[in-house]
DNA sequence: TTGTAAGCGTTATCAG
DNA sequence: CTGATAACGCTTACAA
């Protein structure tokens, strides 16, 4: 039993000297035109590629064709579990259409955004997921003029066409605001990081400010603050909040998952009680039942947000014709009850 | 002011024709070799590459020398934030030298591992991170047999030439087991997912009998148990443990972050104290510290473990010559107290 | 049913 | 310094 070398990778070519056939027949083998070959020479191909263990190369595939079978994903912040998630979900629907998905983490840097995209570019990328910053750069647009579908997930970009999949922030924020309600709540804190360019973190805010305006027996506020680990900001603004003397009762609207872990840490080195103030945040983290009596969430469906983003893609990947004008997909979340809007 | 089609990318023969030179002057000047061009021409070229936003095309770049510029990471699951911190690194780390990312997902799926893997090599990335489930499979012996240096995390395997990166197992749980002594507790449960084939697991658990065994002050015992939401056996293993009668005070070891994340879900459920009832976990999250008084972890330098694991890719990608034998590189966890190991 | 040949966009090897 | 020209591995008309 010879140890075979297989030094480096073997071509088609070399299948097809193997098979004594030529490379076309080897090809359309491949390329799932079987039925066209003989039996005969189907197993030989078959046992040629076996022995040789032959991979096609897809870098090769991809130059004449144009077929990357390759999407990107641009994901501001991959230590987010939203993000993940979503990630996660895009990814799996990519595999089931024979896509493989090439991620490129920004860390919100809209340098590395612009970067980013221009090596999606280089890879011939046939579509791209976006979830980051917003700034609507060169790139982006040069990748949009040039027919690759894009995708954005949570935040939409004005003077790009694009397809924009998200959570229903409105809604959500409704959601919310009638729970604390519900509960008894009547003087509510919301807050943010600075919406800069991120859409939805803008109509978020903008929704409670209509929602304070409409509701007369409801006081509030609201706090932008860069979220960090230990932040004095946001320790102060949350002091500020629960010393103050209201004599409604209070809560604290958190308008992701990261200002939730923020919040949470700050109000645990306050000492401050949940429940009694309550706690609401946006998106559901996988320890929210363990901090304190619990922490009520509004779960954004991920599972549902990537697939939409991964179907969107493939639509405008299909026809060559005319294009749709851009579509959004906005899905409701899904509130979770627990012990921290319990009074 | 017309505006550019720029129907699709264009290519270095039309950069070449827009600037009157060839292909070849504008190839080097790309490929690092201004120096060899008279300014004149640079400057031509420069202007031909921004008036048609010429990009150049990895596919078509990979197919000649074969530097596909891709290296490739394999994760066993995608929503462990161990491997997500570990993933954000290594992506750095690759950036930082010029390489892009393909990461590949498996959800813990050895089917699925071996089509990324199958995936991967079509690619031909020049390298593979992997982290993931553990029996080598064909795929990944056809990597290493072509050449392609491959990197384990945290679990290494026989049967296949690669270099390993990860924790000190056996250090790891000597410090956990030395602080839960000197917090004065005698009597530890050790929680793990079975080890299967994960070398690292099956290390810590040795490990743990191992000093069961050397201390005869200590007594002790080990669940090892699927992990999943709201696990019965799980909820039962953690009951019969300290609803036991014991004059010794008890405390819990969790093999890593996934297991204390379930098993602070069921000692919830279950009304158990922490600190009283010691809880001490492998990985640090970034809730421990509001989880009841805070959960005691070991955090593992996952940092360092990315970049060590680039860092050995990047080294036997460089010389042609004869490799080093595999190599394994350990780092210590680091200890964080907190009030579930406060007796 | 099978094969031949012409590219796809780059880089590398030669000559000038 | 600069430029033809031949690969690289594969797909795809176009023939046979």
């Amino acid at each position: 039993m010879s140890s075979l070398p297989a030094a480096s990778h073997s071509t088609i070519l070399e299948v097809a000297r193997d098979a004594g056939v030529s490379k076309t027949s080897v090809s359309r083998y491949l390329g799932g035109e079987r039925h066209r070959l003989s039996p005969a020479m189907q197993a030989r191909i078959a046992a040629a590629i076996q022995r040789l263990g032959y991979r096609p190369n897809q870098m090769a595939r991809g130059l004449k064709g144009g077929r990357s079978k390759l999407i990107g994903m641009l994901v501001a912040d991959i230590r987010n579990p939203f993000s993940v998630t979503v990630l996660h979900s895009v990814e799996q629907a990519c595999r089931a259409r024979g896509f493989s998905l090439l991620v490129c983490n920004t860390d919100n840097d809209p340098d590395q955004e612009r970067n980013h995209l221009a090596l999606l570019a280089s890879y011939r990328v046939e579509g791209v997921v976006i979830n980051a910053a917003g700034r609507p750069s060169a790139e982006l647009k040069a990748l949009a003029e040039q027919g690759t579908p894009i995708v954005l997930l949570d935040r939409s970009l004005s003077d790009v066409d694009a397809d924009v999949v998200g959570l229903d922030n409105a809604g959500a924020i409704d959601m919310a605001m009638d729970h604390l309600l519900e509960r008894g709540y009547r003087n509510v804190l919301y807050v943010s990081e600075p919406p800069e360019g991120a859409s939805s973190r803008q109509r978020r805010l903008e929704r409670f400010r209509q929602r304070l305006a409409q509701a007369p027996e409801l006081t509030g506020e609201t706090a932008c603050l860069a979220m960090q680990r230990d932040s004095d900001a946001l320790r102060q603004a949350l002091h500020g909040f629960v010393s103050r003397e209201s004599p409604a009762p209070r809560a604290i609207l958190c308008a992701n998952g990261n200002v939730t872990l923020q919040v949470a840490h700050a109000l645990n080195a306050l000492g401050v009680s949940l429940g009694e103030t309550g706690l609401l945040g946006i998106d559901e983290l996988d320890w929210c039942a363990l901090a304190g009596p619990g922490i009520t969430t509004l779960a954004q469906p991920t599972e549902a947000i990537g697939q939409a983003a991964v179907e969107s893609l493939m639509q405008r990947l299909a026809p060559p014709g005319r294009q749709a004008p851009p579509r959004r997909t906005e899905y409701a979340a899904r509130l979770i009850a627990r012990g921290s809007t319990h009074r």
